[in-house]
DNA sequence: GCTCTGCTCAGAGGA
């Protein structure tokens, strides 16, 4: 039996005389969170907060180094627990076989625990800094990718010629020749192919590649190099000269058994490939010519793993910072000696190796400690999305659009394809109505229905209509796609924070941190658009700027018209330029300008994922496969260069210089986001809108506050604002213009004020319903909010649809904006026009927009408290907008009846 | 109570 719950109170740890001699033990009283009353409802779960009876489980052994560990509040869970009555009292102790795993939800990942035996340190530098583009690194990585081939059957040189051809942007950016590449990796590979070769390969050996696993139970995840006899092997590519693997690969792969076994596969050897060894070897009195070392994994090994885990988890819990003394790693003989003691002296932290270095100014620590401590909030809600994988039923996740499950696959073997290079190809059929998150080019959990503990491949989505192709190194029978959560953007906002405190240069921190004013020079005296002053400020500004400068840019002013201006204002001052954003859709938008704008071509380089870049971008995409030094010359070559911020945290994109950076959609980024772009130039240039939607974040902290939006406060005299816009009429601008921006936002032109659907090719005003023939028309269905639903008004919606395109209006023309993902699927339902969130809507326009309100009685809920996100709906439509909603709901609150006044004027 | 885009995923090594 397991115990799970929350510690309420932690012992001391003591000896005490036992029938076996002498043991040291440590009492945790925990709340239980586990279904105790076995009546399946599981109605404890939750129930902490003090009206349980908290149950006494006693740690023994060298678990008591996880009591001292241990703190009220942590979630704690103990495998095999011994159950035993005293006092009448019924209490739990560790067995044999007992695990202890403090906040199993935190999942820890298997090379973390590598590091952290290493040295903790180690593991908190490589979370910080990441790693940076370095030779040892991609060689090793090729020489895994052809392991993998190889096991897979691949022919060797075909395997190497290909795997040094995909890393060629890398290897040139670190000027390595690809014929010098392939002969190292070669050396490295035959060590591995007659290993292989021993015979072990012709007999039914159950090998397999790249396994990946979590481990719900331990709080652990990772992905083994390979599986052979269903044992993990690991392979190395560095050097190992004593006759035992090393200490740290040994518990990397005995992470992977610890997981083996939670699967009911138990693993008792674990097999290392090193492969520089052979030579190595030779010599040696063993007579050893294998590069593999084989060792066993028992008990003790997988316990050394979980307490190494609970060391993590537990000083994540606080947001702590590892001194290095909790291990005996010795610093003198490491290679992150200069790099930690730097660290720990700007950060003014302990640290074993000690301090170099001025610490940073006050205001700059805390600082650190601010994002750091919000990026990490952001962690655990993106561990939250893995337990989901386990927590919830398959048709939960189903609903959350989380997973496709119900898969049907073809009948065998049509279900499964081999295709080049060992890999495998996948079919199913889709059900009809599945819809989900995932998208044709992401990275997915595939499974035969149980994606924990049953069968599970990380897949690439190919194709995702009716039908459901996907590629992966290993076959599955594929009957769920499961979103696949990744830490990912996590890491690279905090090496972003870290590069711009302590890589940054001291000048640009001190604007940031408000110890200087941002300045300008006058370099222009040109006129650069002469039709619109705020714009032509805005290049001049942008220009002039020795700092930064801020483009604030309301709806339908032209900013990306403006951002192609600026770059190539910028780029004919001789400046290198990186063009970013948030999102895709916004760098291809600003290229597109750009490219119309005549600027040529050949000087663009677009730095994104196939399935991520827009069609009409793709010949300027960088190719990172190929020769190296052609491909690093493409890279460096480019006068500007254009990727997602997420895209600029990137090894290969943060080894790049420029001289501006622009940044669009700078309101939607976090400040990590941002510096993730910023950091890479010596100036930079904002273009946003805080009066729109702020950054998405999971947790309630402090990322939703943008960089741009903080700038915009702080240093007005560095920004303008575009008040001219070009969209909405008259009528419908107003009550944005007035709410959101002091009323200085104004059509650019009569034209665009008075504009009217009768001026559309074959539509007449007069066919309209009179309810609708006013630009801004409000209209009230009597609905009822039925969760995020609101059927009556979703059905009069399609009406009002309809009545558009009864008076000429081109289905096309019309859009619809809801709140609620349920509400936009509820009108989908009645209608064929464009219906979206309003998250979605941002950045686009209608010439008629519907909006949907949903809501009635009251207007409780986050949706309608962020007043930002209203201001993006009101905006959309060109020449006629129509509100659709409950009356006595939005006069309820102050906001939203100055919306219903203006919209019943 | 809600909105939801990024990114190959995670891991690849030095002495």
């Amino acid at each position: 039996m397991n115990v799970r719950g929350r510690i309420v109170e932690v012992g001391e740890e003591r000896e005490v005389e036992t029938s076996y001699g002498s043991r040291s033990l440590a009492e945790l009283s925990v709340v239980r969170t586990d279904d105790t009353d076995g009546d399946g409802d599981g109605d404890a779960a939750g129930d902490t907060d003090g009206d349980a009876d908290p149950i006494r489980v006693t740690l023994w052994g060298k678990w008591t180094q996880s009591a001292e560990l241990a703190e009220p509040g942590m979630d704690v869970l103990v495998t095999d627990v011994e159950e035993s009555e005293y006092r009448g009292e019924t209490t739990y102790g560790t067995s044999k076989e007992s695990y202890v795993v403090l906040e199993p939800g935190f999942l820890v990942d298997v090379t973390n625990i590598r590091s952290w035996v290493q040295c903790p340190r180690m593991y908190y530098l490589n979370k910080l800094s990441g790693i940076p583009l370095n030779y040892p690194v991609v060689k090793g990585t090729i020489v895994h990718e052809v392991f993998g081939d190889l096991l897979r059957g691949r022919e060797l040189d075909e395997s190497i010629d290909e795997r040094v051809r995909e890393a060629g942007l890398q290897l040139g950016l670190l000027g390595y020749e690809a014929d010098e590449v392939r002969d190292e990796v070669r050396r490295n590979a035959a060590a591995i192919e007659g290993w292989l070769a021993q015979g072990t390969l012709t007999e039914e050996d159950g090998w397999r590649s790249e396994y990946t696993l979590i481990s719900p139970t331990f709080g652990v995840k990772g992905r083994a190099d390979a599986l052979r006899r269903g044992m993990p092997v690991e392979l190395k590519t560095g050097k190992n000269t004593n006759r035992e693997p090393r200490f740290q690969d040994k518990i990397q792969a005995a992470a992977y058994a610890l997981m083996l076994d939670e699967r009911g596969v138990p693993a008792n050897t674990g097999t290392l490939l090193y492969t520089k060894n052979t030579a190595l070897e030779r010599n040696e009195e063993t007579g050893d010519l294998s590069p593999a070392k084989e060792f066993s994994i028992g008990k003790g090994l997988l316990d050394f793993v979980v307490r190494t885990r609970n060391q993590i988890a537990a000083m994540e819990f606080d947001m702590s910072v590892p001194t290095g003394f909790e291990a005996d790693a010795k610093c003198e003989y490491c290679f992150e000696k200069d790099t930690c003691m730097v660290v720990s002296g700007r950060l003014d932290q302990e640290s074993k190796a000690g301090q170099i270095g001025k610490p940073l100014p006050e205001a700059e620590r805390e600082y650190f400690d601010r994002l750091y401590r919000a990026i990490e909030e952001e962690r655990r809600e993106t561990h939250a999305e893995y337990r989901k994988l386990w927590e919830q039923t398959a048709e939960e996740r189903a609903d959350d659009d989380r997973a496709l499950i119900d898969l049907e696959p073809y009948p065998e073997p049509d279900d499964r394809r081999e295709i080049e290079g060992g890999r495998w190809e996948l079919r199913a059929r889709k059900p009809d109505d599945a819809v989900s998150k995932l998208r044709e080019g992401d990275v997915a959990l595939a499974s035969d229905g149980d994606p924990v503990s049953g069968h599970a491949e990380l897949v690439r989505i190919e194709r995702l209509d009716d039908e459901v192709v996907v590629t992966a190194d290993e076959p599955v029978t594929l009957r769920r796609l499961d979103v696949y959560p990744s830490e990912l953007s996590v890491d690279r906002m905090l090496t972003a924070v870290h590069d711009a405190l302590l890589k940054g240069d001291p000048d640009r921190k001190d604007v940031l941190f408000g110890r200087r004013d941002p300045e300008f020079s006058n370099r222009s005296e040109e006129t650069y658009i002469d039709n619109n002053d705020a714009q032509d400020e805005a290049v001049k500004l942008a220009v002039d700027a020795d700092d930064f400068a801020l483009v604030h840019g309301p709806p339908g002013t032209g900013k990306t018209y403006t951002i192609a201006q600026i770059i190539r204002a910028l780029v004919a001052d001789g400046n290198r330029v990186l063009l970013s954003a948030f999102t895709n859709r916004a760098v291809d938008n600003a290229l597109e300008a750009l490219r119309e704008q005549g600027f040529p071509t050949d000087e663009i380089v677009r730095v994104g994922t196939e399935n991520g870049v827009r069609e009409d971008m793709l010949d300027v995409r960088l190719e990172r496969s190929g020769d190296p030094n052609d491909r690093a010359a493409a890279l460096r070559d480019a006068s500007v260069v254009a990727a997602t911020t997420a895209t600029c945290g990137s090894r290969v994109v943060r080894e790049q210089a420029f001289d501006v950076a622009l940044v669009d959609e700078a309101s939607q980024l976090t400040e990590p986001g941002t510096l993730a772009a910023v950091n890479l130039a010596e100036t930079f240039v904002l273009v946003g809108d805080h009066e729109q939607l702020p950054p998405v974040v999971r947790a309630e902290n402090d990322l939703q506050t943008s960089l741009f939006e903080r700038l915009v406060t702080d240093h007005p005299e560095a920004s303008v604002m575009l008040d001219r816009q070009y969209r909405m009429s008259q009528r419908i601008q107003a009550f944005s213009s007035a709410e959101f921006y002091d009323g200085e936002l104004r059509p650019a032109t009569g034209e665009v004020a008075a504009q009217r659907l009768s001026q559309l090719p074959g539509v007449d005003e007069n066919a309209l319903p009179s309810e609708l023939r006013d630009p801004v028309s409000f209209v009230d269905p009597d609905g009822r909010r039925v969760g995020n639903t609101n059927p009556t008004e979703a059905g009069r919606i399609a009406e009002l649809v309809d009545a558009y395109e009864a008076a000429g209006v081109a289905p096309d023309d019309i859009g619809v904006i809801a709140p609620f993902r349920a509400q936009v699927a509820e009108i989908s339902r009645r209608t064929d026009v464009t219906v979206d969130t309003v998250d979605r809507f941002q950045g686009s326009s209608k010439e008629v927009v519907i909006v949907s309100f949903v809501a009635s009685g009251s207007l409780d809920g986050p949706i309608f408290e962020d007043h930002r996100r209203i201001n993006v709906a009101l905006t959309r439509a060109k020449k006629a907008l129509t509100l659709v909603g409950d009356a006595d709901a939005l006069a309820s609150d102050p906001f939203y009846r100055r919306i219903l006044d203006w919209a019943r004027r």
